[in-house]
Parts: structure tokens; C-alpha cells; sequence
DNA sequence: GTTCAAATGTGTTATTATGACGCAATGTAC
DNA sequence: GTACATTGCGTCATAATAACACATTTGAAC
């Protein structure tokens, strides 16, 4: 595949690729959709190059669908990396030869490539990763035991958190993170992982509560140890509501 | 200059572009900072290509300073623009020709280009734009008041817009939209025009006043109609740290 | 100089949001 | 049954916010 898209560089958008950070959650934990590529020890955001005939929105989908087989997943665009030797040597000779690629082909790939970073967050039991190539491996790993990356790929993956962070102040979270019916606890893990630190369950809950995107299930969660939890579901239309005009004011 | 680039483009990031987005404020009004194109009748932002060998965001400086002479303005990236059509019939034969461009030599520029925005808020009366070129023509220009701009710079003007907005909420704004010494009702009317909202002038001070970065100078404008209002300044330094840890902190 | 209008400086008050807790109810483990 | 962890629903003090009152300052009109 990428000696396919290498020796046709002309239907791809030259000096540009796309990089996405994928986030789920499970058990507790924030993980990270990585794949490990064959000719290194190091791991890899899933990412690739833009087909001229696609919007770059579009080609993020594109890209990360070939490489893990992921759909459906709404991608953010959330910044550009291009510092002059981000991928200094990372198509050298030996990869090339590692590739079968024509050195001639492949030179357009020595410059410099500018990467646009998209993330998203996808719900971690619905998104099962196919191995699109016999040679990849494709993983979720937790986000606190990220191996090495290749290139800058750890700066964005940073970045991309450093975006949902801020974001999460500014729009609601979950729709695509929990399953359908979730407990208050369970909403209040996902905050607690994705900002890394604890927060008051009694005040998370009048809080999350107060935005009125919840609807309180008649049903409890049950084989759980202690007292079961009330479910809760999102009112998905309150919910776009919210996420279109935002959270707070401000100003 | 355009002509020199286009035909040296192997110096230049290919299919990539950068456009600024120039925020100043003056007589109580937002103004960005325009280019009326030569061959046409629209305005357009500010931009250019990326050399090859310098990181994105310095060639962002460096586009800026080229077409405008504008110098020591921090860019803050904000998004990469990149639809199929973005710039189809741009660089079409009769601007070539114009151009005295050789079509062979710019038949680069009429595949879809990727654009990066910048935007920066500026001191309207420091910035003096110079014009570089002699045929184009650089102004402020209320933003209100903006002309048809040439490709999506009008999208890519009104997301900068909106992220400024957004921004606000997050980082106080008006150390590089000021004079060093101003008067609140100046910085109340800096906020309400970028908003584009009235605010109320004592919740205003208060809430301003609160965050720590104002310096009440003991000294009043003078010469003005009606009660002479007080001198303030920025306090750099804690204007800084605020800058760098945020407002308010939501979760 | 007196008066007026417009703008500034400094409040008050009611309402709401937030952070730090208390405590009873529920359900499992033993 | 009892012990214990966890949930649900509170309280309370404090801070932030929105709406508004009033006295003060100043240039200008008379």
C-alpha cells in the first residue's frame, strides 16, 4: 500500500500528510489507537497522504479507515506540524530498500512533509482495528504507557490531548465514549481520565447534571459490588444543542 | 516577487500555502489588515508560501513580513484549510500570463493548494503597513466593511475571527491591541468590538480587575470631554502567566 | 458662574455557581 | 445479622455574575 501510494505521488497531495490521534476509553483508561510499523521499534500515530481529489476532512476519514479499518468516527482537525526536520531520515535509504521502492520514486518523500493532526473519540468497544496490512500491528494502548513514537508523533499526540483538555471545558463529552446507558460514575471516570485528576462526585453530578444533556434511566445497573447506580443515556439533541452553541459564555 | 517564487518553486513547500489574518484595533473598530490583488477586483489576506527550509511557523513571519513589512507580531496557527476547489481557477491562464509567467513553469500552482492560517492581534498605530510590491495596494480595513476577498479567505477570516472569540474566553487579550497606558472604557470597548457585544461597563471593571494583570497608574487622560478615567497598563508579568496557564479552569 | 449632560468611580443586591463536606440508603461479603 | 464500600441527596460558606443606584467629575451651554 504505501509502495503503491509512493510510486503514484501524483494523485497525492505532495509535501502533506495526515495524522490522527484516536482516543478511547475502557476499563478505567485512556487509550490511543497506535500502530506498530514493521521496519522499526517504534510505534505510529495512524496516518498517511492526502488524494488530491478529496477535501483534507475528508482524506483524514480516508486515512484512517486504510489504516485501521476504523469508520464513522467524526475527526477534529486540530493543528499542523512542520518544523523543518520532522521526518529528516525517516525515509532513508534503508527504509526505502526495506519498501522496494525505487530510490528516484521515492525521493519526494525525503523533504519535508507537513502533517495536519485530527483526533478523535471513539467509543472503545464499537471501533474494532483491522489489520489492514500483514505487516502492521494495530493497538490500543493506554495513554500513560505510550512507547516510543516515531518522529514528532509524540508532540502531537501531546497536543491533541493538551486539545481535548481545553475543549472539554467548552462542549460536553461521552456521546461516542460510553455505551448507550452509563452510570454517573462511569461519565465521571471519563472526565477524571481525560483530565487526569479527581473530582467530587457529588459536585461532578450537580454539575453534569445542571447542562441537562442526561436523561435518568428507571433502571439500575445491576451485578455490580455495592449499591447498583442509576443509568443514565444522553439527550442526543440536547446534546448537539449544547455542542454547537457551547458550555460556558464566558463573556 | 510572485513571478520569482513560481518559478524557483523548488525552494517552496509544494502545494502548501500560508495566509495571516491581522487583527488591529482602531477608532473603535476591528480592522484586519487586506491585499487588493492587481489583477482583480477582490481583496485577499496576506500570504504566501512556505520556504523549504524554515519551520511553518517562522514561514508565517516570514509571509507576513514579505507582503506587508509588518515585523515582531507573534502568529498563533489556528487552522489548515484544504477543500478540493479551494483554489480552482486561481492561477488560471490569463493570471499566469499576466504574470509573464511560463504556463509550463506554473502549472504547479493550479493543483489544489493546502492553507494554513495564522492570525495575530497588533497595535493598529505601530503597524504601518508598507507596501512591497508596487502594485498592490495594503490597508486596514473595518471589518465590518470587508470587500469580496479572493478564494476562502473569507471563511478562513471568519474562523479566525471565531477562534479569536473563543480565545477570549480562555486568555486576556489587549496587550498588543493597546497603547501601554489606557483607559478602561478603551479596553472595555477592545473586548465589546471583538465580540461584537455590549458589555456592562462595571461588571466589566470588576471582572477585569479580578483577573490581576492591570496596573492602576496614578495619572487620568486628559483633554478628554466628560470625567477624565483613569490610566491603567498591563502588568506584563502577570499578564504572561496568565496567558500561559488560562482563565478559568472549568473541570 | 451656574447648570446640564455625559461619562466615570464605587458601590448594593439578588441570583447562581462552586468547592468542601455530612449523612442516610443500598447492596455485597462475611 | 454486621461491616464496608458505594451511591443518592443533601447542607453550608464562599465566589462569581447580572442588574442596577448613586455620587462625582468634567466640558460645554447658557
Amino acid at each position: 500500500m504505501l509502495k503503491f501510494i509512493i510510486e503514484n505521488n501524483e494523485n497525492y497531495q505532495p509535501g502533506l500528510s495526515i495524522d490522527c490521534v484516536i482516543f478511547g476509553f475502557h476499563d478505567n483508561q485512556l487509550k490511543v489507537l497506535l500502530i506498530k510499523v514493521p521496519h522499526s521499534e517504534k510505534w505510529s500515530l495512524p496516518g498517511g497522504f492526502i488524494p488530491i481529489d478529496q477535501d483534507i476532512d475528508t482524506a483524514a476519514v480516508t486515512v484512517l479507515n486504510e489504516r485501521t479499518g476504523v469508520e464513522g468516527v467524526f475527526l477534529r482537525q486540530f493543528a499542523a506540524f512542520g518544523k523543518i526536520k520532522r521526518n529528516d531520515d525517516h525515509f532513508g535509504k534503508e527504509v526505502l530498500k526495506y519498501l522496494d521502492i525505487d530510490p528516484e520514486k521515492g525521493k519526494w518523500l525525503t523533504r519535508r512533509f507537513v502533517t495536519i493532526g485530527y483526533y478523535a473519540l471513539v467509543d472503545f468497544l464499537k471501533i474494532v482495528p483491522v489489520r489492514t496490512s500483514s505487516s502492521e500491528i494495530i493497538e490500543w494502548i493506554d495513554h500513560k504507557e505510550v512507547p516510543e513514537l516515531i518522529l514528532d508523533h509524540k508532540e502531537i499526540l501531546d497536543k491533541a490531548l493538551d486539545t481535548l483538555r481545553t475543549e472539554l471545558n467548552l462542549m460536553p463529552v461521552g456521546y461516542n465514549l460510553l455505551p448507550e446507558k452509563f452510570t454517573m460514575p462511569e461519565l465521571q471516570k471519563l472526565y477524571e481520565t481525560i483530565l487526569d485528576k479527581k473530582l467530587d462526585r457529588r459536585n461532578f453530578m450537580r454539575k453534569i447534571t445542571n447542562i441537562g444533556i442526561l436523561n435518568k434511566l428507571d433502571e439500575k445497573k445491576n451485578n455490580v459490588a455495592h449499591k447498583a447506580p442509576n443509568l443514565y443515556s444522553f439527550d442526543k439533541e440536547k446534546y448537539d444543542e449544547v455542542l454547537k452553541n457551547g458550555l460556558n459564555q464566558g463573556w
